[in-house]
DNA sequence: TCTGGTTACGTCAACGTTGACGTAGGAGTT
DNA sequence: AACTCCTACGTCAACGTTGACGTAACCAGA
């Protein structure tokens, strides 16, 4: 099974000695050029079957002028999380279509794997990356752009410039989301947030401020909880926001992983049909739970695909000025978002 | 911030040229081989810091005997899929640690785009692939595999011989779950499962009829429906099945998207405190619903790791015989399986 | 018949890197 | 003093492919 054993791959210059023919005229037949004849065609396309030739991609790209690999990089998060799978999904969908294949990685949102990813993509000479920006300083990012690779950062922009990217309406999708909740009446709806240094974080909240201000409400810094990274966090604020003195009657928790440990909490102490609950991401069976959750919905593979078209264009060589593209997220009512205050 | 108009990446020869030594001893000290004076290491250090050399491994590899890319295949069959999503974060950050980095690519359970995939990956010369093979005829994968790539099947094993793979105890699990139902004094048991192509739904469907068979009970056809792919065919299934005379008091639901279709009908119809279900794949959230489901767990990332412990070792040379190595699922009970026959 | 153009090939060198091998100089051994 | 051995380099060719260019054969037109 396994015939690899002393063998070598077949090359073109193995095909052009069956053939009979230069291996540049089987280079001609292969990528289909013109200036060979029907019979030759034949000859070498046969030769090629018989030897189980399959051209050498990394030759030809090291060979041609434009040196393309046909290959670019993503970089994500962690791609086990629904939300950046969805995302490379529509990315390598994308990409695909245009003959090129992904090379992905999880950066864990640390600078150092970050920074040590994308030196192995740059080694292995991508055409380009899609990438979602670890918290914090950008350097690694910077420089590798400045190298002059096509960059497009999705989820979170770039805190340098010329550079594409591709984020959702963070600020204005919380801030409708809290003005949805204060119509019905809210008037203590707590804030609960991933980690500061996520620019997504900071946009949400932004949005949130404008929410409450919108409908003249007045912000309690102990209904503001942030940093809460992950589940565990999350549930453990949302805790805490029940034993005050003047609980909140709505919450508007920032990230999926927030929304669940908040619903957790909420279960436990028979709150669910009592607190109202918006969550921003939204995440798989949130309208089976009970009650079901109202979210801000991101249009994810839109996201993608815009983030693999606009790194597409740069590569083949689009030099129009850099673009900061949004793509709409959208309310989701399922019941949690609509509970009055009692 | 583009500088890259024009400009051309430095190469070993130029950093030689800076450093006013040979390309040859531009390798040595890059590749940290011995040969090379401490003052010329330096040189040559400063050198490719100044002009931001970095090393070509699509050219390194061209030339090296062993010919490795460093880079793998991951071929699954819908990268957005939780299940899928989860086994590739497991099988790259394993390649990682080993200086791999992995291509990924959803094969759709399409035969001609995987077999296309497959093409793709071999021409940029990956040092091997792990898969989950498309349902029915697995000819471009044979023929791949002999051809002398390493191979590992994940989720589902190989029709043809001699290569590895990784699944998990689909049969003996699903027998227990039907155990664990009959135990309880259910004896009428349905089985509701995905299309009849995939591996993993016959070997559930055997473990189905074991654990009836064990019990004691008998099997009655109206209780089995299969080709169910989605969630949509599997609420239709469940439907049908709460049409009948004598329905279903107990559901084992032999996939994830089937048991949420399934649970969708029983809520729908306020089942779903009165019909146990015990679903294979956990999935997120289902703790969170009410009741809580009873989930056949696989240990995803150990699979991952495993198939990508396998590949890496095929990679480096080993020769022993073909592995099929099971990994073990487990039963999470949750309250839905725990449901007494009214 | 010669010129000019086109078609169907072939030859050669180069892409960035490294394996094989060569060599100059110094140290150690007899 | 002649020898081996070692270290620290350099030279050359090749990995599989393609761009630039050459050339032989043929056809059309004057």
């Amino acid at each position: 099974m396994d015939p690899a054993a002393g063998r070598r791959e077949p090359t073109m210059r193995d095909v052009a000695a069956l053939a009979k023919v230069s291996t540049k005229t089987v280079s001609r037949v292969i990528n289909g050029l013109p200036g060979a004849g029907a019979e030759v065609v034949q000859r070498v396309r046969d030769a090629a079957r018989t030897l189980g030739y399959r051209p050498n991609l990394t030759a030809s790209a090291l060979r041609r002028s434009d040196r393309r690999s046909a290959t670019i990089g993503v970089l994500f998060e962690d791609l086990s999380n629904p939300f950046d799978a969805a995302l490379l999904r529509a990315v390598e969908d994308r990409a695909r279509h245009s003959g090129v294949l992904v090379l992905a990685g999880s950066s864990e949102d640390d600078h150092a794997l970050q920074r040590e990813l994308l030196v192995s993509l740059s080694a292995r000479r991508v055409d380009g990356v899609v990438v979602m920006a670890a918290g914090g300083h950008q350097d690694a990012l910077q420089h590798e752009r400045q190298r002059g690779t096509p960059m497009v950062l999705v989820d979170r922009p770039p805190t340098f410039g010329g550079t594409d990217c591709v984020t959702t309406t963070n600020r204005d999708s919380s801030r409708d989301a809290v003005l949805h909740l204060a119509a019905l009446g809210h008037r203590d709806i707590a804030f609960l947030g991933d980690r500061r240094t996520l620019w997504t974080s900071q946009e949400r909240y932004t949005g949130y401020l404008e929410g409450l201000a919108q409908a003249g409400l007045t912000l309690r810094d102990a209904l503001v909880r942030t940093d809460l990274h992950g589940e565990d966090l999350a549930a453990d604020a949302t805790a805490a926001l029940f034993g005050l003195d003047r609980p909140p009657t709505a919450l508007f928790t920032a990230q999926n992983l927030v929304t669940v440990g908040a619903m957790r909490v909420l279960r436990e102490r028979g709150l669910h049909h009592r607190v109202a609950v918006i969550g921003f991401d939204d995440f798989p069976l949130a309208d089976m739970l009970d009650p079901g959750i109202t979210v801000v919905r991101q249009d994810v593979p839109g996201i993608g695909r815009k983030a693999a078209d606009l790194v597409l264009a740069r590569i083949d060589g689009d030099t129009s000025p850099p673009v900061h593209a949004v793509v709409p997220a959208a309310l989701v009512r399922r019941g949690s978002g609509e509970i009055a205050p009692s």
